[in-house]
DNA sequence: TATCTGACGATAG
DNA sequence: CCTATCGCCAGAT
């Protein structure tokens, strides 16, 4: 179903790829559907999805996991700094498409 | 059915 | 760059 193409989209997103909750319902089939995206991403229990992935449209860290997505978005080689993503290795937020 | 809410997004100032 | 607003849409009450 919808939750299911949207979460799938999100599974699929590899190391050092961050993209926005607008772009994932994008991908998904379903363009305006953001609040959704957020919405299951913080209801979900699995704790492989990889969640630290997906930030705001302007780069903008998830409110109140800042600390713990920029860290594991470091481990895997991208730039945050002052709470939100400037440089990925791929995806919406890379100078390298 | 009516309202409120929110891990959103675009835009104006 | 930042805040204020407004549009959007599914869930919850």
């Amino acid at each position: 179903d919808r939750d299911r193409q949207i979460l799938d989209v999100v599974r699929l997103l590899r190391e050092g790829e961050v993209v926005s909750y607008g772009d994932v319902g994008h991908d998904a089939g379903h363009s305006r559907q953001s609040r959704l995206v957020g919405r299951l991403l913080s209801t979900n229990s699995d704790p492989d999805l990889p969640w630290w992935r997906v930030v705001t449209a302007s780069g903008r860290l998830v409110p109140g996991h800042e600390r713990e997505q920029a860290a594991r978005l470091r481990a895997e080689g991208v730039e945050v700094e002052g709470g939100r993503v400037r440089v990925a290795r791929y995806g919406r937020f890379s100078r390298h498409p």
